[in-house]
DNA sequence: CGATTAAATCGTACACCGTACGAGTCGTTC
DNA sequence: GAACGACTCGTACGGTGTACGATTTAATCG
């Protein structure tokens, strides 16, 4: 097997029956894959990762990935997996401040998706990851904690899931397409007459991201906090 | 460059010449291109929509759709486009039921969309069409006339889409990985130990989507409702 | 009428992809 | 030795998106 040499051509210019090698790699592990896939992923988007590419940075034979691994998918939960690890709260044991731990969390995860941007093209597709499930279980458990009712603990929790989740994805694919949406916000003021009212509270301009996830969150939370003995029936139906 | 066209064009009744083919199809439009794919997509999933099927539906050569079409990508744009589209709210024009009329159309998108799994695959990486914008206008039209403040419009409105697009997403990741979704739960109990408060809670056997979304909307809503005079300001900060 | 031209179609070719398959290399054990 | 499991990897195959240019068709003009 030749050297890596990270050289960019792939031909047929290497030379076997060489058995040591001036830079062997450590061998193939899942863990080596899993951080190469994101570093991959990281520098050459979605599509850049390839089973031939990801070899080549591993030094190896591209078919020698499917020993460790299933599919391509496996790559990407693997990689997925690996982003979402959550090291623990700085819980600080203070647990009279759920609400503050449930911000922290949710928070967390926001910042740590956005950080590698396709996470959040490739999360609608995969499975639940352990790393969800204890993400969830944990969430699951402060909501618990902070007296919300059994009956209304999973309204609750998939009400936060699908607002976070939703905001790191819309939040994502505006840092994916600059582009597009440059040209869509041109679109929109050339046509202000169809959309007047986005056009005035100048929707896709506002750029405190940050700000306004906070401030839905804290919307929801306000409604989910457990003071309020059930939620109030909506007024008709 | 694909042609632009804007929609009606002269209806040329002249086949003349034609009948070498055993059925003669019309000739090809944005529109056919969009119908088709969408009819691909619902059938044979993301993965089956390729040009050359698509080419094949339509009765054509592959390269003719380059014609009309820049991309693949712009293929599911139109497919996306699409299926997204509002055909008019029954407003019955009682604008007093804002709340009415948003949760109407919130569940519309909802329902819209998950008919068609692959749309929430692929709505990450899509920029705005018309068709979102429209229905973003209409969001904050309704919501605006209903008396939220212009300071807080933005943020209602965001909270809103980012709740909706979680649901549908979450939701439609579900449909379309049942078998994985029965593996998760079978670890899930496996692991009981680890999960301790998804397992009693049940949360991921709980298959009340509908009502799960519309109460979580609920609680939303009861935050955004603009007579409280404005958010009420996050415990601690 | 034929000549020109634009609109639209499509066959071929190429680079790249995921991966099935089987042959090759090791380090351990008898 | 031989046998065996863990692991590596070259080759090959069927598939993909699409660049390119030739070709057909419809409309226009002299």
């Amino acid at each position: 097997m030749a050297a890596k040499r990270s050289g960019a051509q792939s031909k047929r210019s290497q030379q076997k029956s060489v058995a040591l090698q001036s830079a062997q790699e450590p061998p193939l592990s899942l863990e080596r894959i899993a951080v190469t896939a994101v570093e991959l992923l990281d520098t050459k988007g979605l599509d850049g990762l390839t089973m031939r590419r990801l070899a080549d940075r591993l030094g190896s034979g591209t078919m020698s990935l499917y020993w460790h691994v299933k599919n391509k998918e496996d790559v990407f939960d693997l990689a997925l997996d690996l982003v979402l690890e959550y090291r623990g709260a700085p819980q600080i044991v203070g647990s009279q401040d759920w609400r503050g731990n449930v911000v922290h969390m949710l928070e967390d995860w926001r910042t740590n998706m956005l950080r590698h941007p396709w996470s959040a093209l490739l999360l609608p597709r995969r499975a639940l990851g352990s790393n969800i499930l204890n993400r969830l279980e944990l969430l699951s458990k402060t909501l618990s904690e902070a007296g919300v009712a059994d009956a209304d603990l999973n309204v609750a929790i998939w009400s936060l899931w699908n607002y976070v989740m939703g905001a790191i994805i819309t939040r994502a694919s505006f840092v994916l397409s600059d582009d597009d949406r440059a040209a869509a916000q041109q679109r929109l003021t050339r046509l202000s007459e169809l959309y007047p009212t986005i056009e005035r509270s100048r929707l896709l301009l506002d750029n405190d991201w940050d700000g306004a996830f906070r401030k839905g969150l804290d919307l929801l939370l306000d409604g989910l906090a457990p003071r309020q003995r059930t939620f109030p029936r909506p007024g008709s139906d």
